[in-house]
DNA sequence: AGAAGTTAGTTGGATATCCAACTAACTCGA
DNA sequence: TCGAGTTAGTTGGATATCCAACTAACTTCT
């Protein structure tokens, strides 16, 4: 993950904060009111800005341990399935197997991860978390629960089960 | 955008789909389960699969007709919004301005765009649909609608407006 | 047992995107 | 009117990710 400095990505696209032309009457900037067309009802669209909002947001929070979100999921897969492969894990964690190999071999170099050769299948590989990869999914699963209860409080507890259905609905019958 | 080939992304990543180690009976590989721990349930990582998996969706759907789902939030934005500048086009489009300027470049080069300086303000540019680039954004509206009658069909009907809400909600409230 | 096929992981080439820093151009205040 | 501050767009440096092709190791079929 890129090394963000405390400034990141939502703030700078936000900066100019959907100020275009023309100035209000306080002399502060007001949007010019921006057309979406369709795409203010197409789900791809919304998702995706959805998406990356949250993604951001959960960037800004790992940071403060250190971290990069991208190891998040990484580790607490590792942790909860002890001596799950590469492939088992890319598959798990839904990208492509060579996306994982600079991302463990930086776990491993840091000592968060150990990497230990198949006795039966010399071509896998078994990963397991060391205590010090345990210590940080500990830090890293906390920032995360704060950035749940932030995004439940956006969803409404009212709607929250129906909404991460359909999500998890949405990335099984795609394709 | 990638020049993928037909095979594309979530193919490539499923093409093994789900197959760990074992076998099932009639010889087909048999999924180890995996435990997905806190993920399992939790907003940020299932937005980011089906995000993930509905892009690639149409990311495939879009080269069909020869193009890359980047260009499509950028030309309809631009046709309905004619004499937009960069900057503007990309807070709506929720990229960095610097994202785009290669994206302009090559839809300029393809004789998709037409970018003009402004008379007024000499730093800015006013970018519009050409004929051509008005006939590509058919076929493209054509391709989306047709991958979100897709995805209209997962979620459903019922669900469809509240989902788009707090997809919207999130975009807008978090950070 | 040996050849052909398959699988785990890595490498290479490419794109998309970000942020910071830059240049040119505009604006505003004294 | 000139200098400081701001804004539009580009450039540079970095990361994440993909797919294709590769190597080494396993499996299967004859």
């Amino acid at each position: 993950m890129a090394a963000r400095t405390i400034n990141d990505g939502v703030k700078q696209r936000s900066k100019n904060g959907g100020k275009g032309k023309g100035t209000g009457k306080n002399g502060e900037a007001v949007a010019r009111p921006i057309n979406f067309g369709p795409l203010a009802t197409w789900i791809g669209f919304n998702l995706r800005m959805a998406q990356e909002s949250a993604f951001q947001a959960f960037s800004r929070r790992s940071q403060e341990v250190g971290e990069s979100p991208g190891r998040f999921a990484t580790l607490t897969l590792i942790g909860r399935n002890p001596g799950i492969s590469q492939t088992e894990l890319s598959l798990a964690a839904g990208r492509d197997k060579s996306s994982l190999t600079p991302v463990v071999e930086d776990l491993v170099r840091r000592g968060m991860v150990e990497r230990k050769r198949m006795r039966d299948d010399r071509r896998t590989y078994r990963l397991n978390l060391t205590v010090a990869g345990k210590k940080t999914l500990t830090q890293l699963t906390r920032c995360a629960r704060r950035h749940e209860r932030i995004l439940d409080g956006v969803i409404g507890m009212r709607d929250r089960k129906r909404f991460l259905q359909i999500l998890k609905k949405i990335a099984a019958e795609i394709e």
